[in-house]
DNA sequence: ATCCATTATTTCTGTAACAGAATTAGTTAA
DNA sequence: TTAACTAATTCTGTTACAGAAATAATGGAT
């Protein structure tokens, strides 16, 4: 009996998610672990014109990492973790929203450590220096080089001997695509 | 009042874990990664003497795949956008549960395009052949090397004419630890 | 009428609770 | 001695629930 008359909302009330949830257990290590999985999956996902959207699906993974102290032999038992920790996203990926990968093809890069076949991440947002490894485009057509930029001459120089420099003059514009941030080389 | 006496059975039951856990809550999409993710941390996955448990914090990846027109050769800007994606993970991690990095270090490798601290992506479930770049056990530390299996020879060598090999005669064992799949080189 | 604070309503979220599975060691039987 | 059994204890997956968060209708102020 409530004598104060409350007068009803319908329709009110917080709309169904169509993000459903469950409840796991997991043991309390991993929780910092999922904790950032589930940013990482809330974070907004982001659509260049034309990119694809990233995979919903997979591409999470968790993946042991033995840090530079290793090599030098196992830590004993009562060794505590190593500091150092490998995140693959920062070490490949800073802006997420700007990386593609291309393939490499020739030998005109060996120099920087660029095989035939191997996969380049490139990042777009990156700013362009000397002496960077970038994806340019010439003649309507991708090409890894490295930027030349020194003394008002602005260039791009293959990490190879055998293949000439491109000399960019005065009124002639190098459309730099992208920087190369790493090289993914498969064995 | 039970007529049939039972013994009592002090010091009986089930023992306390060492691994705590707790209850969490997670979008519903997730649960095969962290699935995935407890599989890969409780993974028996050898433990070399003293070797570490993973770190609970850090090793989580996650690679968005934007696609480009990546493969054979690069595509013209003005290229349309292909429907093949590239997952970095199908490329680089085979096995998740057995799939561990290192760094390199050293130049004993370069012909193999290893570099002073590149990330070396290894499997431990890839049966080491001749030819392969392996992690080896020596002397107690991690060495790569590329394995030598000829003619009843068995062989670390270097890709590096500086370095001499490592020659195993009978009653040695050489000791694999993994197979080397992929290096990452950061430029 | 328009704007804003209030509130009923609905859903979400983290945690506690619980029942059944799993594990261990003492007890009993063979 | 060995194997089967069972009490004791903890673990594990799921449910339940209380408080937080979100939303739209309400009602008062401007």
């Amino acid at each position: 009996m409530d004598t104060t008359q409350r007068k009803r909302r319908p329709g009110g009330g917080r709309k169904p998610s169509p993000i459903k949830t469950l409840v796991v257990r997991i043991p309390a290590l991993l929780k910092p672990t999922v904790t950032r999985l589930m940013e990482a999956y809330k974070a907004p996902a982001f659509r260049p014109a034309g990119a694809m959207t990233p995979d919903p699906d997979a591409p999470i993974i968790l993946l042991p990492m033995f840090s530079d102290k290793v090599p030098a032999g196992f830590p004993s038992p009562a060794t505590d973790y190593v500091e150092d920790r490998l995140d693959l996203n920062q070490l490949l990926i800073v802006n997420n929203e700007a990386t593609f990968f291309l393939r490499a093809k020739g030998h005109s890069m060996i120099g920087a450590g660029i095989h035939d076949g191997d996969i380049l991440v490139v990042d777009r947002t990156k700013e362009p220096n000397h002496g960077h490894v970038v994806i340019a485009v010439v003649d309507g057509e991708f090409t890894v080089k490295r930027l030349y930029q020194q003394n008002g001459t602005v260039a791009l120089k293959a990490d190879n001997p055998d293949f000439a420099d491109i000399v960019f003059n005065d009124g002639q514009e190098l459309l730099v695509w992208g920087v190369v941030t790493n090289v993914v080389h498969p064995l």
